[in-house]
DNA sequence: CACTAAGTGAGAAAGATTCTCATATTGGGA
DNA sequence: TCCCAATATGAGAATCTTTCTCACTTAGTG
């Protein structure tokens, strides 16, 4: 692995919550200057193949990442407020399935999002109220 | 109603699945020529806000929209074999419910698309196979 | 008919992501 | 340790979708 892939992994870890290739970079090269975006697309890219990412949205046009603890199949719960993320299991309800079975249609993946507002967000805005 | 959202509303009508602008935008313009790009991204915009349209994933970057019978709240199921969609009912299942509960987050927005074969493809891949 | 608000077409502009290419690094094997 | 093929990098160009600008035309209301 290269010193660059470490030190953009370093600095993805470090992300609090859903954020974007330029973010990443911005964070990535207040520690270690020179480092190229078009590096932090490539090294994310990876990090999306394996699992260790995901897509969790988009923000003005953007895309919006997220570390995932779990590699494995699962969801996401997204803070429109301050973007924090928490992976869910999220098996298809029944009514979903239903419909997909009367359509006669196989159903090969599934993409599901919940956002809103997580608990510290939520306290917030009603203190503010 | 200009005439020119008029045609474009006619041709969305005629499109069989899932779509992109270009893709109405060259079926608007064997009919009535002269029709600009930016008209079509304007009167999608309009459609998507009165729920006639809606978002049903992406392909190679552009956005793929679909009709909705519904104007309601609802779901897809996508083909991506043929593009077709079927609207479905689609509440989170007890799962999501239970974890959002869990990490005290106020859901108010969910996203749900079930990608897949349609029984027409699929009954085409059996017989392939 | 007159007026205002909204829509239009063409192209420019914006913006995110990918590609190019010359150079540099990596890691494994001799 | 040295060599080499494979892979990664940085800078900027290129690509491509979507939005914006602006001068001009409609639609619709009274
Ligand atoms: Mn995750
Ligand atoms: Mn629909
Ligand atoms: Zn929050
Ligand atoms: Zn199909």
């Amino acid at each position: 692995m290269s010193a660059q892939r470490a030190r953009i992994a370093e600095a993805m870890l470090g992300m609090p919550g859903a954020f974007t290739a330029e973010d990443l970079h911005r964070r990535v090269i207040e520690v270690t200057p020179g480092i190229g975006l078009a590096t932090v697309y490539r090294a994310l890219a990876a990090m999306q193949e394996s699992g260790a990412i995901a897509t969790v949205g988009d923000r003005h046009g953007s895309t919006l990442l997220a570390r995932c603890e779990r590699h494995d199949h699962h969801h996401h719960l997204v803070c429109t407020e301050c973007g924090s993320v928490v992976g869910i299991d999220c098996p298809l309800g029944d009514a979903a399935l239903i419909s997909a079975e009367r359509a006669g249609h196989l159903v090969t993946r599934h993409e599901i999002t919940l956002y809103g507002l997580c608990a510290i967000c939520r306290a917030r805005a009603d203190g503010d109220a």
